[in-house]
DNA sequence: ATAATATCCTACCAAATAAGTAGGAAATTC
DNA sequence: GAATTTCCTACTTATTTGGTAGGATATTAT
């Protein structure tokens, strides 16, 4: 499961890509109208700034903003930045590999299918991206393509 | 990812599906065997006993065994049992659903992605068993299907 | 019966992670 | 230089994870 801070960094990033275009965005505005913890909203949205997905600017007329389309802003980066791996075991996962322990061939058929699944969710979250789910709320449920 | 647990209890059922049909184990045999703390793992067992996908037997001759054939046990079913959750968020979950807080649709189409992915892993979860994972281990790597 | 063998049950404990807070420093604008 | 706003360091608290302890209960064998 997504934590709740992968869910608040979620929501800030679709709010940040519904101003896109439009300047700055206050860390305080977000926070009230997305109702995210104002505090732990800052640190969120400073770390995806370390990592090269957001922009800020500090004082007056300052605030945050995406640092590209919303577009071009994947799922799975997002995921990975804020909540970790994606797969299901470490000993399968391509950004933070780590050996299973006792990694006897016990779990290797595990292991296997795991991978397969892994490969079934990143394809779709490479693909999708923040213009992904803002467009379809804004397009509606009924407008599935 | 899956807690430590579920990867014991993983191999523990591997263990036990690779005995199948040759009477009961004992838990300190799949302890030492597969590497597993013995208390805990009683703790395991004995969960997923309740949960109805294994059988015990107590005193001399006594120990665990599938209650079903391994090709009967679903991946998912063992998922969902020891490490809860399968889908990204509680919204999305079909076996452990709960009304994200504030749901505006400010996640909504993110709800809708994450149902996608939450598809696709089931279709192979639900698919593959405790026999596909230890078949793959006898057969080897080469031998994919 | 009773001893031996195993699982079952209740409760506890420690470490790690998640979630959130506090307070001030640093940069920018007016 | 005052106001604004992000940035940084550190702390606190709650929850989950991973495990342990010790005895109760059921079964079998002698």
């Amino acid at each position: 499961m997504l934590s709740k801070k992968t869910q608040y960094a979620f929501r800030a990033l679709t709010h940040l890509a519904e101003n896109y275009g439009e300047g700055p965005v206050l860390i305080s505005d977000i926070s009230e109208r997305r109702k995210i913890p104002l505090k732990f909203l800052e640190n969120i949205l400073n770390e995806m700034k370390k990592a090269g997905i957001l922009e800020s600017k500090k004082g007056k007329g300052g605030g945050y903003i995406l640092k590209m389309a919303p577009n071009k802003i994947k799922l799975s980066t997002v995921i990975r930045l804020v909540n970790g791996p994606i797969a299901l075991l470490p000993c399968v996962s391509l950004n933070f590999y780590r050996k299973c322990d006792d990694c006897d061939e016990t779990n290797c058929g595990l292991r296997r299918v795991m991978a397969i699944t892994r490969d079934a969710t990143l394809k779709i979250l490479e693909k999708k991206t923040l213009a992904d789910i803002v467009f379809e709320e804004q397009a509606g449920p009924k407008t599935l393509r």
